[in-house]
DNA sequence: TAGATTGTTAATCGATTAACAATC
DNA sequence: TAGATTGTTAATCGATTAACAATC
């Protein structure tokens, strides 16, 4: 292995599957796994899984395979949900609802700190535990708390002046439920889109 | 171009982002774009919009550029967004009822038709204007309404068995929001994944 | 006609797969 | 030790980028 070379965009939106299945054959009560049955449990080669886990380091014993308590707390480790980092959620419709409540954050890297809604009716509402916070005290909250990323689920024309806003008071990332893209315009930050249009259109797509 | 040659997934995959871009374009007033422009906007380079366009067809024309009003209507077409198929959506939980709220099925090529809940008690509910059926019912609702395509909201022990009783009412596609992996068992049906964890597990990895 | 920009072919780059020596 | 399976290098495959002739 080389730790110090780049790894692809397409290697790490892996690792997250790689950590759910192992995750599974843990607790089924599996110890040891081989890349070839990894594979074909996966729909993967053996070789891809060994080429991309060997993108972090030699998880694995010749002759053996791969320990899959192990292996999976390797890969927890550098997807860093070890390391909590703070999260504060925009936009209180029916979706960010459902995103607060429905999400294990802790699991998942995070913790999620503070939620806001521009809306002053919205004010106060407790969200998994959370007050609802009005936006306009959402720069003052920022700078006392320091959230590394932001989850947004406003409409998209509120995105851009609120996700540079937030980018001013030194958060990092992005969790993007908008139909807004951020990333051309500022490449600094990390942007993961959930597009569920653009989802749903493949799949519209594919079934001909 | 030649329309013959298999179109690869990456293709598909931007597809829907020209058409956001374009739809966005034309409701701006554009009439025309060159695929140079039309790349600075998207942070995308002209050869692969280029590429991308003519495994379709030949959309453009040479000295003008691209009619922005016409291959956003073409692109639409392509992702079939012309021809409505019928979905149902299985799991009224907090997540299930605010994709049947939020996401507009008509703009996207789809209908939704039934909406399906295991709970009794929650049978008879309205959402989006449809009744909760019980997931017992299901069976005799689809043969006689034939649904494309499923959306599964439900928790990840109940996805497969849901899965494979409506792969076998003939339902040829889903948008799965359970934590199950379909198609790796299923490769014959079209599974298009929104796994909320793998996607922000990916943005807690690129924070560092 | 001259300028612009496509459609398309060729070159490059990167990712996946295959092969195999190292080694447990 | 022999068998198994890794880590890693080499070969293949596919996707992106560059180049340019065709043509509006």
């Amino acid at each position: 292995m080389d730790t110090s070379r780049h790894i692809s965009d397409l290697v790490i939106k892996r690792l997250p599957r790689y950590y759910r299945f192992l995750g599974e054959l843990r607790n089924s009560g599996m110890s040891r796994i081989s890349s070839r049955e990894l594979a074909d449990k996966m729909g993967l080669t053996a070789s891809q899984i060994r080429q991309d886990l060997n993108c972090f380091g030699g998880f694995g014993q010749q002759g053996y395979g791969y320990n899959v308590e192990q292996l999976h707390e390797e890969i927890g480790h550098i997807l860093g949900l070890d390391r909590k980092q703070k999260a504060i959620l925009i936009g209180v419709g029916n979706l960010g609802r459902a995103i607060a409540n429905h999400i294990r954050f802790e699991q998942l890297g995070f913790q999620l700190i503070g939620i806001f809604d521009k809306k002053e009716s919205l004010t106060g509402d407790i969200v998994r535990n959370l007050p609802v916070r009005n936006t306009a005290v959402m720069d003052e909250f920022c700078r006392e708390n320091l959230p590394d990323v932001a989850i947004l689920c406003i409409p998209k024309e509120d995105a851009m002046p609120i996700a540079e806003q937030l980018i001013k008071l030194g958060v990092r990332g992005f969790w993007n439920f908008s139909h807004e893209d951020i990333s051309v315009k500022h490449p600094d930050v990390s942007v993961e889109n959930v597009h569920f249009g653009d989802s749903l259109m493949t799949l519209r797509y594919r079934i001909k």
